[in-house]
DNA sequence: CTGAAATTTCAGCAATTACTGAAACAACGG
DNA sequence: CCGTTGTTTCAGTAATTGCTGAAATTTCAG
């Protein structure tokens, strides 16, 4: 298992960008090496790839699991598990999304939801309110991203390739649809 | 500085949270503390009203700034920092994409670019197909980012809250705007 | 069954990150 | 200047997270 200069540069920079993206070093260079790499890998493919423990393998390809981001391969007559990444690249990102969506939005709106549903006392009034207004822009932000989520690819690619067109159209939109009345109540 | 059942609830959450928000728990509380407050806190406050040491508040103050999340205000005669949140929401969200973006997303696109400059070994040419991927889709989705970023804040609520008829609108957009050749070269 | 191959678990160590208290520093008012 | 008040820095420690090797478990062929 040789990785050349290239792979190993890019394999390098996202073991490093994997703390600030809530994931580990090792988890994020097997990421990489399984994104780069020609042909599914096995565990000890990886292990002599990166110099890492199989142990180690181990535990953070489950965790890539757990994050829906590597397909599981076989090859016949070899009980080996192979793992790749899915080919469409686009697959990966909404995975992704979807995933930090789970742990770093949901749980925060099911906490506001609960503690909306006690009356405040007086005192905490303005801070009761602070969380309607916070809860309220997650769920517009949320239901914009189911939107975006429910489109084909095809559209998506075209809706993030409009450019300026873009506010154009929605400046243009409310005259020619008519709009459910706009975000903000209060 | 007392702290209802209430707002001590939120801040624990948001503490808990930071962890997955890659800032550490006291940041996490200081920000929840601040952005329920009825007014603006200066750090002794804070100390007092969340049990921690006045050196963690005033280096994870200082870490707030670096991201921009907090506003500094000043009370006459009294030469102590009073920090607050912004009020509208809509800002604070544009500062936290834009200060994410640019310690998640721009070392990587810059890695991917400087990568792409050196031709590539025979054995290299998928991995290097694959970061041209890469870099492409990241750079559609920060075009799009840009686009959205640029609008005012009443056009950006219309536009999230526009539902399915976007969908419809993106459809006929084809029709009704010629667009620049759809983005998926290859 | 038995044993070989592959994988997972886990206790303990290593590395990193977070937090504290003490000391240094800064900004005034007198 | 000096002292008071407020802030920051930093070395040391605590807590958390990551990694390893050894042992346990699973899987499957014979």
């Amino acid at each position: 298992m040789h990785v050349s200069n290239l792979k190993q540069d890019f394999i390098l920079h996202f073991g490093e960008m994997g703390s600030r993206w809530g994931i580990n070093r090792t988890v994020g260079q097997i990421y990489a090496l399984l994104f780069l790499a020609d042909a599914p890998l096995c565990a000890d493919e990886i292990v002599e790839g990166l110099g890492v423990s199989r142990s180690n393998v181990s535990m953070s390809l489950k965790e890539l699991q757990s994050w829906n981001l590597v397909r599981l391969r076989h090859k016949p007559s070899d009980r080996r598990d192979y793992f790749t990444t899915p080919d469409d690249l686009w697959e990966i990102v909404r995975t992704l999304v979807a995933e930090r969506k789970k742990r770093e939005i949901d749980p925060t709106l099911t906490k506001l939801r609960e503690l909306q549903m006690e009356t405040p006392l007086p005192e905490d009034e303005r801070a009761h309110a602070r969380m309607a207004e916070l809860r309220e822009l997650i769920e517009s932000m949320t239901h914009f991203y189911d939107e975006l989520n429910a489109m084909e690819t095809e559209r998506l690619i075209q809706l993030m390739s409009m450019g300026r067109k873009l506010r154009t159209l929605v400046a243009g939109a409310s005259r020619i649809l008519p709009l459910t009345k706009t975000a903000k109540r209060s």
